[in-house]
DNA sequence: AAAACGGGGGG
DNA sequence: CCCCCAGTTTT
């Protein structure tokens, strides 16, 4: 065992964190935490993990539910595609491995929404499999306890890193040592203000002898932000209310929402009044704007009250939803953020 | 190899 | 305002 290894797990013993998914062997549920974890902090998952864990306690009962219900119960966590690969994954599960959880790395890898990291992390947790895993916490420990200066978000970079992780891996406690890492990155190692004063590795760790400390993990890649308004068309009579369901290849994808038209700045286009011919009571500045800040877009989301007598006919794309019924459907946050507001003058 | 994919918290 | 979070999939 490396001594790296030996002073994580001796740090590990007296100050690892007591989360839920820790108390089981079932690869299941390790599964789904990891999965609702993925890019997501632990305070903002836990409650998605127990909330999954209680409604669908077995794989089986995840994989009889239908998707619409599973992406409700995601609703406000992001990432549906997550959901999505959660829902394909355990009928793969069912159908070809007879529900029985896989239990080797590379079966486990061909799940959909399983990726290199997710399969390191459930072959160890759950079969004390050994795997390093490497997230965003293995990363940043070992970039700066080793002085490690290959950015992290290369090609040359990922795999170089894999190889260390894999090298310093406890193997007879690869569940122990895997959990050790994350939890020592999250609680000591943070990214920024790191606890160094408590740190085991103080004392030979490079970003700290060598204060770069604030440079390390190094990335690479910039994050371009753009900015999209979305108007709302919110048309409703006295039972129903017109929505749609969002297409792939944008975000939000499968999640509802209302009749709408993007342009490029916060103001309606001239001719969108024709659309609606004689109703007056569409104005040309909506009654309720709202902001959502995403990692690579800024959706400014404006929405138009119109009350009609009578609906537009449904087609395959507008649903007549019935206004009490609008709870059931799975909308963006930023939608959410309006019917929250709104919901109760609507209905 | 790069971009897309949500939402929230911290500095 | 920018970065990060128990990353994976698509382009």
């Amino acid at each position: 065992m490396s001594t790296f290894s030996k002073k994580l797990l001796q740090w590990y013993n007296p100050n690892e964190r007591n989360l839920p998914w820790k108390q089981t062997n079932d690869a299941y549920k390790i599964w789904l935490s990891e999965i609702i974890l993925q890019q997501t902090r632990v305070a903002q998952g836990t409650p998605y993990y127990l909330a999954f864990v209680k409604k669908y306690p077995t794989i089986s009962k995840l994989a009889k539910a239908p998707l619409d219900e599973i992406l409700k119960l995601w609703e406000g966590l992001g990432y549906y595609s997550r959901a999505r690969n959660l829902h394909q994954a355990s009928i793969q599960i069912m159908e070809k491995h007879n529900g029985h959880f896989p239990n080797t790395y590379p079966e486990i890898l061909q799940l959909k929404g399983v990726g290199k990291y997710t399969a390191a992390a459930i072959a160890s947790f759950a079969y004390g499999l050994p795997y390093a895993l490497v997230d965003g916490n293995v990363y940043r420990v070992l970039a700066r306890v080793f002085g490690i200066e290959i950015p992290i978000d290369s090609t040359l970079g990922k795999k170089h890193f894999e190889e260390i992780a894999q090298q310093l891996l406890d193997k007879d406690n690869a569940a122990l040592y895997n959990q050790a890492i994350m939890d020592f990155g999250a609680l000591v190692c943070k990214p920024s203000n790191p606890l160094c004063n408590q740190c085991p590795f103080s004392s030979t760790c490079i970003a700290l002898t060598q204060d770069k400390i604030q440079h390390l993990p190094v990335k690479t890649k910039k994050i371009t932000k753009t900015t999209r308004h979305f108007h709302y068309f919110v048309i409703h009579n006295t039972a129903h209310i017109l929505i749609q369901q969002r297409m792939q290849n944008d975000i939000w994808h499968g999640l509802f929402e209302f009749p709408m038209i993007e342009t490029i700045d916060h103001t309606l286009p001239n001719d969108t009044k024709s659309i609606f011919g004689s109703n007056k009571k569409l104005s040309t500045t909506s009654s309720f704007s709202f902001k959502q800040e995403l990692t690579h877009q800024t959706i400014h989301a404006h929405f138009y009250e119109i009350k009609l007598s009578s609906l537009p006919r449904q087609n395959t794309v507008v649903i007549h939803a019935i206004k009490r019924d609008l709870t059931k459907y799975v909308f963006p946050k930023i939608i959410h953020s309006y019917l929250q507001v709104r919901l109760i003058y609507l209905t």
